[in-house]
DNA sequence: GAGTAAATTTTACGCGCGTAAATATTTAAA
DNA sequence: TTTAAATATTTACGCGCGTAAAATTTACTC
């Protein structure tokens, strides 16, 4: 403790013995100063406990070490893995992550991205809710900033995607119910809030009509975000009426299929494999849930992991590029069947 | 679209006709101009499209409008629903909520409230990790920002703590379980993580002897997070080794409470409460995927709502008053039993 | 209409740092 | 040792806004 506390750089400047401008330099940028200066300055900023003052050097820089990073529901435990997930890679990286969820509101989500623009960030990470309706601001706004779209699509729209291949992984499961009992009817619901939900049905019924099987889609009505409350729901209703089309249910992602599933247990029926076993539900996404529903949930698996590395590392080119160029890459990565109790 | 766009709030002021310092005053508290002015901003603000530097209006005030929010892990659906309530609570009295999580790390707290601090926030509202360990440094910051704890409480830090009646809570399923069967076991990890822990083990031995019975305490192995996957480990041990001593199972929350649910469905035992059931299982928290387990859990509801609500309006009267006052108040709202299917 | 309190404008300075340009010093290669 | 390149220092200005003080205008009361 050296008693009184530096008030600034200027301050810090006299007592470390090194000029305001290459502390300045340090400070945005540590790799570029001497190794020795550094050491000096680290030394120096241990001793003192200096810390520039956030507001005064993001004023006059063009950019911040800012990352901000827009979900649309961060209650929604699969969204919170992945923010978690990325917020690491960011840190690692020397950025700032800036955390912001939607609420599942359009209105709040391009009031998020008002908000980061005010706070020039070095770029951007989004995972958009998916309503058309917002597409004109989000892409006015990418226009400004960099920003790598993942989890749900856009068309043209931010500098990059990164995501699941919904035609691949669906394929997947839709190939292994069929293969190991009677073929899948979808289970979905009517309005869906993300455009993976309209790829997944698509991916469905493609892959019905290569195995030459009549698809089944079932819509559940509901709004809003509580996808196991409408599984639960209209679950309930279809297993009460008895108006289930097959015993194997696909489920377009895995909160509605945990919904089903406490449905099913509910209305006393025994899902799974085994003979005995009245119905057969799967999932999509590995939900960190899944592992824990009754029975264990079959599902396909996004690599959490590769999304959210791939994601800042196309980011973080993009930042490093300086110009956004015009190329627009878009990644996805391939699900892995998990095979667990439930089908 | 008045063509070029208003750089800084000198061009605005010339352009709306309104001084500089007026326009500053506005943007700082809306309510402290006269209401003809404010509306003649409020024009000019919507028709030029103009928004005040963030950083250079932050630079030279003492405090910003920004306030904290810091939970100790944000993959935790509680958590994260509770963020979300508190976020909608701050937002809706003008300030910006600024959303970190811990990810379980006390390392990671500490450099949250550090960076924090860089940004002078107006207040933070914190659910400590509860490591001990880090008393000290929660305590510093405690004095030099106005700051609510919730959930968890860290005796004398703070300003104020809002959170839950372990005990009132806790005697209110111990009552109801032992009023419709056996007396219950209580499940815990052996280290828990959070203080509400110990809390809720003592509130348990009290409930128990008050009863006159005698307690029992299981005690499960395992560190970090990942609740769920303990309370499997340790239920599907127990229920493999039939070690159980009552068929009665309070767990300290409702992730674990899941993980023994589907240990104990794993093992083809039937829970709940009617005949043929071979196990009752209880939880605490009303955790947001307590409605859809299998069966469905019977818990204690904690008052998200209203632990938000208190703590944002605690926090702003603490703002407000200025000085932080060497009163310490503590609130903790009452557990509601949630009776559903597992007991 | 005078009188008064409240609000606004004018003027002016400061905050803490970015950054440019010229100069000086250090480092490493020749 | 000489020399060139890399790095650091000195000096100086600007960023966009907060805010204080004095002068002026506005709103309201009697």
């Amino acid at each position: 403790m050296e008693g009184n506390k530096i008030r600034n750089m200027e301050e810090f400047a006299s007592v470390s013995g090194i000029s305001r401008p290459t502390l300045s330099k340090y400070f945005n940028d540590p790799t570029s100063v001497r190794d020795s200066t550094r050491k000096r300055i680290e030394a120096a900023v241990e001793q003192y406990d200096y810390r520039p003052n956030l507001y005064a050097m993001n004023q006059n820089r063009r950019l911040t070490k800012n990352i901000g990073i827009v979900v649309p529901y961060l209650a929604d435990p699969f969204f919170a893995e992945i923010a978690r997930t990325l917020e690491n890679h960011v840190l690692r990286t020397g950025y700032r992550p800036v955390l912001l969820g939607s609420h599942g509101r359009p209105e709040l989500e391009i009031e998020n991205l008002e908000n980061l623009r005010l706070i020039k960030p070095a770029g951007v990470l989004l995972a958009p809710l998916g309503r058309v309706s917002e597409r004109e601001q989000i892409e006015a706004f990418c226009k400004e900033v960099p920003t790598v779209l993942f989890d749900a699509n856009i068309d043209g729209v931010g500098h990059a995607f990164v995501g699941s291949n919904n035609g691949q992984s669906i394929g997947l499961i839709v190939d292994y119910l069929c293969r190991t009992g009677e073929p899948p009817a979808f289970f979905e619901m009517e309005t869906p809030t993300n455009p993976n939900a309209y790829k997944r049905r698509t991916a469905y019924l493609a892959a019905m009509e290569r195995l030459d099987h009549k698809p089944r889609l079932i819509q559940a009505p509901g709004e809003g975000w509580e996808f196991e409350e409408i599984g639960f729901r209209e679950g309930s209703r279809l297993l009460r009426d008895k108006t289930l089309p097959t015993d194997t249910i696909l489920c377009s992602n895995d909160r509605l299929a945990i919904g089903f599933l406490s449905a099913a247990y509910e209305a006393g029926l025994r899902v799974g494999l085994g003979p005995g076993c009245a119905l057969r539900v799967a999932g999509h996404d590995d939900h960190p849930f899944s592992r824990y529903t009754c029975p264990t949930l079959t599902t396909v698996s996004q690599d959490y992991e590769a999304i959210a590395k791939k994601s800042a590392e196309a980011l973080l080119e993009l930042i490093e590029a300086g110009s956004p160029g015009d190329s627009r890459e878009e990644t996805l990565f391939e699900g892995r069947l998990i095979m667990r109790g439930s089908a």
